[in-house]
RNA sequence: UCCGACGUCGUCUAAAGGCAGGACAAGGGACUUUGAAUCCCUGAAUCAUGGUUCGAAUCCAUGCGCCGGAACCA
């Protein structure tokens, strides 16, 4: 009967207690079973992984019944908002994958109607014109344990009230000189429900109602209008808003909009995910404070920050899809996100090899003017996607990080007299090192068994490591850029009291290879381009990168065994 | 001191009165021309107390804990 699904062991997501909702709704015949969702950003900010949640939940439920999912700009407070950031979240929701069609609205579209409302109300007795200001008015709307006392202008009458309304849609008046008010009660336990203020005078310039409005409506008041403007049957939101659903339902049940006509307010929890600030207040103070360099700052966890780095708009969906929507506040281990990343650029992305710091190895024994082309697969687990020829010389780069002078325990790298096989070629020792005047060492000289040509020992003897390489002659320079996690706590803003959340930015986040070299097929890679680089992990092309110098962005590592290990061996 | 929510492995989430399951993380092992991927294994939870019931994570009561709420922000 029930069709709710148990235990997905596929990919196949979930049900939550949002999407039972609605569908008791829809067997219900609610709105004669039709679904209309929204999202409804505010144009104040970019986008982040949180919003992302909420986009999946509503487009999905949508999706899932059949039904319309609208993306509306909530541009209700001119002075906070732009086009800048409507551009940006429209193209970041496209980029997520969801299509609003034609449904791309605005609740600044809706103030007219909205102000008719307003007038309905005081006809009716339900609003009124308040002349204090905003400290007056605040300060009687008492607090959580005590009652608020009613305004004196609470009983003018109908006539006057519709007279200062509308002198003060006509600008009349200066910004804070009055509000309107819902009449509600003064004495209700729920602060919202205390006479809230429905519009307030702003001489500002709206982005796209210009001067055509000094009369702003705040959320309350408008939010629930949208909704039913937009026949929007589920108005979902997060969890904060649960003490504004009083208002929400008053507001439209005042004004006659009840049964099917009337949305349903639900709340779910926000994302927390750890080593992540998810707040626009904060991630606008990342910018502005020069935290980071831009809003689409690789780092960032906004949508644009996360396409720059690589993330891929599917496993952004997918990760959406595996935590659940639920009423527990939590916090998502970001391990959650990185292992959805990497299941999904393992199996897109096309292999390379690169070295992040070159390290320059002679191959004693090779002829210096020949070069050979070893042939590669360009993924190892579908040979479908063909191979690549890499050349291959005596004048080699290899990755610093794979050398060591003294070995420690357990390590299959590079190091004086220990065979490694190098990638697809050859099996090489290391006969002696070549040091600057400082004791650095700057060349590797080894030679190579001429036996072992593809790799393989000639006589099957186990050689552990096989390491990444470039071929010095043909090789492309580049700077590759390693991201960390820009917090270097699991909880940025749990700090001890009086903590400044910005000391837990971590200083490291951001580490330059300046001297990259890249083997020769990734001379022309597109920007966006993903790909693995062998053994180090997965990299998007940057849109910094110019015909002299390619750009990579560490997406992320790779899982590091043997950093584990060498971990654990170095601190018993 | 008020109002509204929420308490299930370390984390997120299932189980709608009937076997507490999955994923990530952690630990161990196999395999490996990426110390990757893949495969196998292990440990790990119902906030507490009382009640209802043949049977409670689930219903009831009380307590405790945690989150949100006192913008002319959203």
């Amino acid at each position: 009967m029930s069709e709710r699904s148990t235990t997905p062991d596929s990919d196949s997501p979930a049900t939550n207690f949002v999407r039972e909702l609605v569908e008791a709704d829809v067997k219900a015949g609610k709105a004669r079973g039709r679904v209309g969702t929204r999202f409804p950003p505010e144009p104040n900010g970019y986008l982040h992984i949180g919003h992302a949640k909420s986009i999946c939940l509503n487009f999905g439920l949508a999706q899932k019944f059949g039904g319309t999912c609208n993306l509306r700009l909530d541009d209700t407070n001119p002075l906070a908002e732009s086009e800048e950031y409507v551009r940006s979240i429209i193209e970041d929701v496209h980029w997520l994958g969801f299509d609003f069609g034609e449904r791309l609205y605005f609740a600044s579209d809706y103030f007219l109607q909205i102000y008719e409302w307003a007038e309905q109300l005081v006809r009716q007795g339900k609003a009124y014109v308040d002349d204090r200001g905003l400290e007056e008015i605040r300060s009687s709307r008492g607090n959580f344990y005590a009652v608020g006392q009613e305004s004196p202008y609470r009983s003018r009458s109908i006539e006057e009230n519709l007279d200062l309304l509308k002198r003060m849609r006509a600008g009349e008046f200066g910004d804070g000189e009055r509000v309107l008010r819902a009449k509600i009660d003064m004495s209700s336990a729920n602060q919202n429900m205390r006479d809230p203020v429905m519009y307030r005078i702003r001489h500002a310039t709206h982005h796209r109602t210009g001067d055509t409005w000094c009369l702003y409506p705040m959320y309350d008041w408008a939010h629930g209008l949208c909704d039913a403007i937009e026949n929007i049957t589920h108005s979902v939101c997060t969890l904060e808003f649960e003490d504004h659903r009083p208002l929400y339902d008053w507001f439209l049940l005042t004004l006659g909009i009840e049964g099917d006509k009337k949305p349903q307010q639900i709340e779910f929890a926000r994302l927390n995910l750890t080593y992540t600030v998810l707040s626009k207040r904060r991630l606008q103070q990342l910018v502005e404070e020069k935290l980071v360099s831009s809003w689409d700052d690789p780092r960032m966890p906004t949508l644009a920050g996360m396409r720059r780095r690589g993330f891929t708009p599917e496993s952004i969906r997918k990760f959406c899809d595996q935590i659940g929507v639920s009423k527990r506040e939590g916090t998502v281990e970001v391990q959650l996100l990185e292992f959805i990343q990497r299941e999904d650029l393992n199996q897109r992305c096309r292999r390379a090899m690169g070295v992040l710091r070159p390290l320059k190895v002679t191959i004693e024994n090779w002829p210096s003017d020949r070069t050979e082309y070893v042939e590669l697969l360009n993924h190892p687990e579908y040979p479908e996607r063909g191979t690549r020829r890499v050349p291959f010389s005596g004048t080699l780069f290899v990755e610093q990080d794979d050398f060591r002078e003294v070995a420690p325990p357990k390590w299959y790298r590079l190091t004086p007299g220990q065979e490694v096989r190098l990638r697809g070629a050859c099996l090489v020792t290391c006969k002696s090192v070549r040091k600057d005047a400082d004791g650095k060492v700057v060349e590797l000289r080894c030679e190579y068994d001429p036996n072992s040509w593809g790799g393989q020992a000639p006589d099957g003897r186990r050689v552990k490591g096989t390491l990444h390489w470039v071929s010095a002659a043909h090789a492309v320079d580049a700077e590759v850029r390693l991201y960390d996690r820009l917090f270097s706590t699991e909880y940025p803003m749990a700090g001890p009291e009086g903590t400044n959340w910005r000391n837990a930015v971590n200083q490291n986040s951001l580490e330059i290879c300046p001297d990259a070299k890249l083997e020769a097929s990734l001379a022309s890679a597109p920007v966006l381009d993903r790909l693995q680089l062998e053994r180090l992990g997965y990299f998007c092309v940057d849109r910094e990168t110019t015909p002299e110098r390619v750009v990579l962005n560490r997406t992320l590592e790779l899982k590091d065994a043997w950093a584990k290990l060498e971990k654990k061996l170095g601190c018993p």
